[in-house]
Formats: C-alpha cells, sequence, structure tokens
DNA sequence: GTAGATGCAAAACATTTGCATCAGT
DNA sequence: ACTGATGCAAATGTTTTGCATCTAC
C-alpha cells in the first residue's frame, strides 16, 4: 500500500541521483494521504508543516517540481489561479478526468477514459501524435443540483 | 464581418449599460484580429499599446474581466501560468478543442464536438449536470513530427 | 569534503485594487 | 453634476531564486 509506493518512488529518486529526505517523504505522505483531494502547494505546505513544522514552503514547491520533471507527479491547472498535484497512473495509459461543480466548486475524478475514438478521430483528421488529454466538465453535481432544486 | 461583430459587442455593452470606449475598442479589435492565437493579457497589451500608446494594463484585464463576466470572451488556461482569451461561439454549443504541441507550443483549435456521447455516458453515471466541458490534447504537431523524424 | 537539500528572505511574475482624474451624457 | 472608465502605482497571491548553512555519504 502506501510504504510500497513510498518505497517505489525513493527508488526512482535514487535511480536518478536524488535523495528521498525527511522533508520529501513528509510532502510525499501528505499526498498519498489526501490523493482524492487535489491539493495545492499551499494546502500541501500546510499539512506538512503540522508533522514537521521546520519544513519551508519553498522545499514543498522545489519537491512537486522535481516530482513533476521524474513523472510521478502530475501538475493540473483548473484555472482558479493555483497549481494542483495528482500522482501519475502508474501504468501507463490509465486516463480521468475531472468534474469541476460549478456551485460548490468540488473536483471529483471519474476514472473512464471513453476518449479512443475521439483521439482516433482527431488523429487522422490532424496529423497530431496525442500524447496526453484533459477533459474538464464543468456543471453542477449531484449535491448541490438535489439540494434546493436549483434552476441551473 | 469585424465591423458587424463589433456592432454586437457594443449592443450588448449598452443594454447592460457599459460603454464601448475606445480602449475597449482598441482591445476587441486585436481580440478579432487575432482570433486564432489564443492570446494572453500582456499580449493583448502589448499589442493595443502600439496602436494606442496611452492604454494602461491595468484597463485591458479589466475589459477582459468585464468581456468574460458578459459571457463574450471565455477565459481558458493552459496551464502555463498565465490566463489566454478567446471569442465564445455567438450561437450557443458550439463546443471546440484544442491541440498543444509538447514541441513547438503551437495550439491549434479543432473545430470537432465529438463528446456527445461521453458527455451523456459521465452525466447518467454521475449524475452531474454538465454546462460545459474542456478538452485539451497534448502532443506533436504534424510539422514538429516531420521536421526531423522526430522520436516522440 | 563534496554534492545535493534546506530555510529564509527577497525577487519575480500575473493579476487586482485604491484612488484621483477624466469623459460622456 | 453624476456615473462609469481610465492610468498609475501600490498591493496581492503564487511561485521561483539567491545564498548561506546543513546533511549524508
Amino acid at each position: 500500500m502506501e510504504e510500497e509506493r513510498l518505497e517505489r518512488i525513493r527508488d526512482e529518486l535514487h535511480r536518478q541521483n536524488y535523495k528521498l529526505t525527511p522533508q520529501r517523504e513528509s510532502t510525499i505522505r501528505v499526498l498519498l494521504e489526501n490523493e482524492e483531494d487535489h491539493l495545492s502547494a499551499e494546502d500541501i505546505y500546510l499539512r506538512v508543516k503540522e508533522k514537521s513544522p521546520d519544513i519551508g514552503l519553498a522545499t514543498v514547491y522545489r519537491t512537486l517540481e522535481l516530482m513533476s520533471e521524474l513523472h510521478i507527479l502530475h501538475k493540473i491547472n483548473f484555472g482558479d489561479g493555483v497549481a494542483r498535484y495528482e500522482f501519475k497512473s502508474e501504468k501507463g495509459e490509465h486516463h480521468h478526468h475531472h468534474l469541476i461543480c460549478l456551485d460548490c466548486g468540488k473536483v471529483n475524478e471519474i476514472q473512464e477514459d471513453h476518449l479512443g475514438e475521439v483521439e482516433r478521430a482527431v488523429s487522422d483528421k490532424y496529423h497530431f501524435i496525442i500524447k496526453d488529454h484533459r477533459l474538464i466538465f464543468h456543471g453542477i453535481c449531484e449535491e448541490c443540483a438535489t439540494k434546493e432544486g436549483n434552476s441551473h
């Protein structure tokens, strides 16, 4: 589980001559413990600080940057001015999409990847070699829709 | 053509008790003349400044913000730290997607919207009322692929 | 002891805001 | 005159950097 994934990350770091320092470990643990939540750097910093009060914000940023370079994390931007981070799926092409609620702002992941056909069509028509995609749906989540017969 | 669209924007502004000032007009003209280019606020500012050197950056930002509120422009974020702006299609639900080249950074629009089925599936399964979507493909564009038998 | 990692403060960058002034009705 | 719009400079918020210090091998 968690330890295992940490182990694999440590190995990947070592392979590239980087160290898994206590600060990096704390940062990664926070990410592992909050995988559903699409935390921003500041969010992560505050949570790491609870357990390791001496960590600096710059270190968190540097860790996130490094992990993104190593393709362990993926930096995403939902358009609200802060970057958020999530683990890349470990086995290649397992894409997922995001549902963002316009009412409450919650971000949900959905695990399907129904885009095979679409990708094929686009790739053929525009001669564009697709490496990745990002699909975001904006709308109203179930809770907000039922909450108050919302007129959306 | 351009004048016509400007006319319609002027009307929309007036309907909401806003004015089409010279600064706003210059800003909108730059957007109309560079519709393909996904300009950032700074880009727009520099181009407006060529013709109207006295305009301030804040005014450009305020204009872009206003036009976004009025649903004339759409503010998008490709994840590079700056917001970009494009006109909303005038007849409602005509979505388009973006192809971003990982080599040269160019952004191309594609006009299809093949997502009807996908939307239906997602909407049914997750009880999420979809209002809009954003689909971005990252990959290698035709020029970059041919340019040098690129190994991507 | 050397190379990488850290914390802090300062810098950089995009964007927003406060405020005095200006323009159009 | 009144309302909204502007330019400028200052403020904000996020992220990056410079640098002296620290840590692990």
